[in-house]
DNA sequence: GTCAGACTGTGACACGGATCACTCGAGCCG
DNA sequence: CGGCTCGAGTGATCCGTGTCACAGTCTGAC
């Protein structure tokens, strides 16, 4: 009772939820159950049948690519309200990318055939999962062509910023999984990030960047080739 | 009148309107109005209002993606029954790509204030976007994943291999165009075209490529790293 | 026919990043 | 406490591709 209340708030105040009546807002949490997850420990992988949606309680959760030859990439990290596992849930077919949590997580989850029967009731939940997709598809779209037409250096910075954004200026990241975050080596990464500590914008430490100077970052990363 | 028939049935045996029923077809059909454009003529830019959904009826369509500095890539080309355009449409941002034709082009045009009622009161209407939205970043997933991890070889053989179905062996494409598709320069896509020459793949004409052993580069396109 | 413009074929070169091969230091755990 | 593992730092080298430069060739227009 008092977790379905919880549960009706966390969806109310988050971006994707946040446009349901209060009525369906409820009929959306009757439908939530929730899972917990240990540090490491996978959600979903790249392949499996896409059965649930799920959206973040407490704790974050990676989502990754890996290819045939086990390279990967780090696509993001979602943390509290954020909302994934849509693209499968609704269309029926196998997960395009995994999720493991990277901490102790907690998550609520929809049912794929509880969901799928409220979206024929509700239209509103349909518009909301439109625009959902929509905002995934920019935001693929803007990846891609980062990742098609910037250099390492640019796709760091910009990724710094991002990160800057939700840390504060003490982003806790290793330089291994920043090199997975923009499709590079731990070598590379660590290579720039030398630069901009010669620089004076940022010290380093094991597992975490102080960004000191986060304008001058941002100045570079709008205006830079 | 003649023409509304020609488009319930066009929309018919799309995979998009397909699943719709015949009187919801039908008042889709009712929105549509047609509109033609001139080789090279642009219908929108990166960065344009988006108010309207797009389905070809005859010719090609580009869409591609340019950057500030003006490095341009060629995100797919489109032809009759492909619909494009309703990310813009559906959330009411601006165009991330520009749409060309390549040729005489006739469209079909939906503007955006009709077919957003049409949702609000077709629930199956939405499903239907839903499903190509998916089918969209599902196609982005794999485009992002390709361009990341794969080299210019790789690259190209999947997409010779892809505009191989679509034309049969003898692809009209320049080489000029092929980079644009991959995301490199007409230079290196020539080089590598000739290596296949030399191995008896292909067979290179002015503006064309012949494809001689189709089962061949399947085979390598999947087989190799 | 011939001229302009588009497309193809190639060589030389530069450069960003991946890869390999280590060293160093910090923290954890038995 | 002593080892052991994980992350950071760095040099040497190599390879793929972009860039520039130019020559050859086809085709359609006048």
């Amino acid at each position: 009772m008092g977790e379905k209340h919880d549960l009706a708030r966390l969806l109310a105040v988050n971006p994707f939820f946040g446009g349901l009546d209060g009525e369906t807002l409820d009929a959306v949490a009757q439908l939530c159950v929730t899972r917990s997850l240990a540090t490491g420990q996978t959600l979903f992988a790249k392949g499996d049948a896409g059965d649930a949606l799920y959206a973040v309680r407490r704790g974050q959760v990676r989502i990754s690519n890996e290819t045939e030859d086990g390279r990967r990439t780090t696509l993001n990290v979602l943390s509290s309200g954020d909302v994934f596992g849509e693209v499968a849930l609704l269309d029926g077919r196998p997960r395009t990318a995994s999720a493991t949590a990277v901490e102790p997580t907690t998550l609520f989850v929809i049912l794929r055939r509880d969901l799928l029967a409220m979206i024929e009731r509700r239209p509103s939940v349909a518009v909301q999962f439109i625009e959902l997709l929509c905002a995934r598809i920019r935001w693929m779209s803007q990846r891609t062509e980062e990742a098609a037409f910037l250099s390492l250096e640019q796709r760091l910075l910009r990724r710094l910023v991002a990160l800057a954004q939700d840390f504060g200026d003490e982003i806790v990241v290793s330089q291994e999984e920043l090199a997975l975050f923009v499709g590079s080596t731990r070598e590379s990464v660590n290579r720039q990030l030398q630069i901009w500590k010669r620089g004076g914008l940022l010290r380093l430490g094991r597992g975490r960047i102080h960004v000191l100077d986060p304008q001058r970052m941002a100045r570079l990363a709008s205006s830079d080739t």
